[in-house]
DNA sequence: ATGCTGGAAGAATTA
DNA sequence: CTTAATTCTTCCAGC
């Protein structure tokens, strides 16, 4: 539901044009009642983006491991993690070390060792076959060596990924899947999996030990492709994965494959570690077999996996939860376990033996179907990802990079991994059955831009990009989004696909050249099923509502001594649903600051999601109120009130509306039920690991909050005094479909705030009021945000529209009125009252908490208020 | 003919 | 267990 796109006039105080942007939605109000006493308007909403979280994300996992050197595995090292460097602060990693080389391989296969001679210290890509885009010369040496190795990819690149990279978040997954991919994850495959350990934290789990696991299994494995024919081909390599022909192919079965594939990784603390009992020698096909052997893998059973590889396909059938539906019957031929010649049906596989570009991809079949393909077959058409033709020449993995769950600073030493450009706060994804949606764009209309600061050498870098959780505090792959490479005329960035750890990842040059900037516009994201990613054994996640992510970047710096230092930067928050996106007001651009407040003055914003019922909000910037910090949050308060405090920059921030919804530092600042239910997420997400100044209010969280019909109030008012709230009503109970009145289902109401007893004289209370007089004062909800302190005032849009509202609206008043004053009065006197505050505390243990977790909790106190209250 | 969108219908889940 | 409300997926149609 867009807004209507007829410009609206507006005849009050202040005239407020809302400028339509082509290709977006931007609503307009048709006029904007402000009631309000303020003298000075000054809206300083700055557009630009903070990225404040750039800084330092050392937290967690990071911080304990800040520098790692890894040994050579000749001496195979006990741990992987032992060699600590203390260098940096980044990640480093030895070059020497190579997954593949020392490690003393059970395995037969000696070509690992050239995947030793393919890690060098600069960038080595695995996928040098796909050099041929744009691969410079000088690159290409690199790659040269590796088509001779075809085995290498086997190493490199878990194809049989699933699409679904991420691992469960509550669950020690993530480690397990950090093992897999910084060292092991060359070799590891999903069939590697099996031999780590489920819930060893990356720390503390040998590296070398699974390093030369994934190395005896990919040896055995691989070993069989050398021929084509006889290699048994696992439907999932890459190519697979990336290639899949059909478009819209949404057959279960293949997700479920992937599932399959992606379960090792992820070890739900819910499986037992131990080896399942039930050793079948179909090792690929059940799920059960990959979780459940993790130690009791000897070459004889990768055998027997290899055998089983050639297992009826229909086993893999088996354990296909009905939710696959539809789709699944018929792709269900597809899947197959078994050990096909090289060519899937999807992948371009037919000709391994050509190099041509499509042919390419059949290359990389063989070379990048793990063995993991090899047990676990996938469906052809599952994924529809571009096939990796281009390869950027910068573009490399090394084979013993941090894993994609590893929490890495964005800044060490000289070097700083920056988010110029932020992305959108929205971005839809698309189904596998659906069309591309797109790069994902910037706030400002452009694309999000990323840059290495620093770096002075001539050598181009390789950029990596994942979809990761917007959960920060546990930042890691998300496992119901991938990114998408995005290719045409409009991409001016080359950009290669890849999979490291079941997480699709995008290796973009940064060059010299280009003052080691890139602008990321070739970057989509793909939702994956939620059913297909649960039935992932060990995959805790839930994928409903589970709809933000971040983008992650990463950067691999060679450094003199020969290791590489990583450095991560996460985005801000997306919201990737369709929903939300309609949701809240969005204003991205304001043509003016500030104006004096006898109005008169034209202020245009753009934006999204301005709907003939929102309203714009001045309010009056003042004294900054003194913020409370909750005690469980400790550095994100440092964080995000620290800022706040000095100057309200967060404010000039292009998520006017979500800013003005929530507090810009959610976590810390405010006091209120509302923060602590739904912007846990965001707070957490201005950890130092991500750039998080974005409080991002996700629909989804806000809806949660929200939609919490009994919850009288989040507490959020005046706690600092002074600082003007908004108090929204729900939605579930604005949205009266029945309601004419429904049109302007919420009314934001400018007022003084005489009754705070805040310090601040010039702050205002800003309330949103449902439209419909008949609405129950007592049922409304009161969701408490944070405007702005007193300060200069600033507009904000905040709209709520329901699609049933609007649909009314058009239906019944195709030139939306405003609410009539009176009844807007009317609403506010109830509300005139000030609202007593409610402080929740949380748990202390939050911080072990998932983001999950703590809402659930969060929700479950209100729910309990809300009772009492009501 | 392809993407890229914005909308929606209908199924699947939750509350 | 039933109903209503949400959310998720899949489709459509218009650039």
């Amino acid at each position: 539901m867009s807004a209507p796109r007829e410009e609206p006039e507006l005849d009050f105080d202040y005239l407020f044009e809302y400028e339509y942007n082509k290709g977006e939605q931007l609503g307009g109000t048709d006029r904007e009642h402000f009631n309000y006493a303020s003298s000075n308007l000054s809206a300083s909403l700055s557009p630009g983006v903070t990225n404040s979280s750039l800084s330092n994300p050392c937290h967690g996992l990071q911080s304990s491991n800040p520098v790692i050197s890894i040994i050579p595995s000749s001496s195979h090292p006990p741990g992987y993690g032992g060699n600590l460097d203390s260098e940096a602060t980044g990640y480093y990693l030895s070059p020497s070390i190579r997954p593949v080389g020392p490690p003393a391989l059970e395995s037969p296969r000696i070509e690992i060792t050239s995947c030793l001679a393919m890690h060098p210290n600069h960038n080595q890509f695995f996928n040098e076959p796909d050099i041929e885009e744009a691969i410079p010369q000088a690159k290409r040496i690199h790659s040269t060596a590796t088509l001779n190795l075809p085995n290498v990819d086997t190493y490199r690149d878990p194809s049989c990924l699933s699409p679904a990279s991420s691992l469960s978040s509550r669950s020690c997954n993530s480690e397990a899947s950090s093992f897999e991919s910084n060292y092991s994850y060359p070799f590891t495959s999903p069939q590697t999996s099996p031999w780590q350990s489920p819930c060893v934290s990356p720390k503390t789990t040998d590296p070398e030990e699974g390093y030369q696991r994934s190395m005896v299994t990919c040896t055995l494995l691989s070993s069989p492709r050398h021929s084509p024919s006889t290699s048994p081909r696992t439907s999932i390599s890459e190519e697979n994965w990336l290639n899949a022909p059909s478009s819209r192919p949404s057959s279960p079965c293949i997700k479920r494959k992937y599932s399959l594939n992606g379960r090792q990784t992820s070890y739900s603390p819910h499986h037992s570690p131990t080896p399942s009992p039930h050793n079948s020698p179909r090792v690929s096909v059940t799920d059960e077999t990959w979780l459940g052997n993790t130690h009791q893998y000897t070459s004889s059973a990768i055998v027997a996996a290899i055998n089983a590889l050639t297992t009826d396909p229909t086993d893999m059938n088996d354990g296909i939860p009905i939710k696959s539906r539809k789709t699944a019957a018929d792709h269900t031929p597809n899947m197959s376990l078994k050990t096909e010649p090289v060519c899937d049906d999807h992948s371009t596989m037919s000709s391994t033996n050509d190099l041509s570009p499509d042919d390419y991809s059949g290359f990389h079949h063989i070379r990048k179907g793990n063995f993991c393909d090899q047990y676990l077959s996938v469906p052809q058409q599952s994924y529809q990802w571009a096939k990796p033709k281009n390869i950027s020449p910068t573009s490399y993995l090394s084979p013993s990079l941090p894993a994609l769950d590893w929490h890495l600073p964005s800044q060490s030493g000289p070097y700083e991994l920056r988010i110029e450009v932020q992305p959108k706060s929205h971005h839809r994804a698309h189904y596998e059955t659906e069309g591309s949606r797109g790069a994902v764009k910037a706030s400002t209309g452009g694309h999000p831009i990323v840059q290495l600061h620093g770096y002075l050498e001539n050598e181009p870098l390789t950029i990596q990009l994942f979809i990761g959780t917007a959960d920060d505090r546990l930042l890691r792959p998300h496992a119901f989004y991938q990114v998408h490479r995005i290719t045409g005329k409009t991409v001016s960035t080359t950009s290669h696909e890849t999979i490291i750890s079941n997480t699709k990842v995008l290796e973009i040059p940064l060059l010299p050249e280009n003052n080691m900037r890139a602008i990321i516009d070739c970057a989509g994201i793909l939702k994956l099923r939620n059913s297909d990613i649960e039935l992932r054994k060990g995959e805790t996640d839930i994928g409903r509502k589970n709809t933000r992510v971040r983008l992650v970047f990463r950067v691999h710096i060679p450094q003199a001594n020969g290791r590489t230092l990583t450095l991560q930067v996460a985005s801000n928050p997306i919201e990737c649903s369709q929903r939300s996106a309609q949701e809240l007001p969005l204003v991205e651009k304001q043509s003016t600051d500030n104006f004096p407040v006898i109005g008169g003055k034209k202020m245009i914003l753009n934006g999204h999601n301005f709907h003939p019922d929102s309203k714009v909000i001045f309010v009056e910037k003042a004294p900054v109120p003194i913020i409370k910090t909750e005690p469980t949050d400790d550095y994100e308060s440092a964080q995000t009130c620290v800022p706040m405090s000095q100057g309200l920059t967060q404010l000039s921030k292009p998520y006017y509306s979500q800013q003005i919804m929530m507090p810009p530092d959610p976590g810390s600042c405010l006091v209120s039920g509302f923060t602590s239910c739904q912007q846990r997420n965001t707070v957490m997400s201005s950890s130092p690991i991500s750039s998080p100044k974005l409080h991002d209010l996700s629909a989804s969280a806000y809806n949660k909050c929200i939609s919490n019909p009994g919850h009288t109030q989040l507490g959020l008012q005046q706690t600092t005094g002074g600082v003007p709230t908004i108090q929204e009503v729900p939605r579930s109970i604005v949205g009266h479909p029945s309601s004419p009145d429904q049109s302007s289902p919420i009314m934001l109401q400018p007022q003084v705030s005489l009754h705070q007893s805040s310090s601040c004289p010039l702050g205002f209370q800003q309330t949103v009021y449902p439209n419909s007089p008949s609405s129950p004062v007592p049922s409304i909800t009161q969701e408490p945000s944070y405007l702005q302190p007193c300060s200069p005032t600033h507009s904000a849009v905040i709209g709520q529209p329901q699609h049933q509202h609007q649909k009314v609206q058009r239906n019944e008043s195709p030139n939306s009125q405003p609410l009539s004053l009176p009844e807007l009065h009317e609403d506010s006197n109830h509300n005139l009252a000030p609202i007593p505050v409610t402080i929740k505390r949380e748990p202390e243990e939050l911080d072990q908490l998932y983001l999950d977790d703590v809402n659930e909790i969060i929700r479950n106190d209100l729910s309990s208020n809300n009772n009492v209250h009501s």
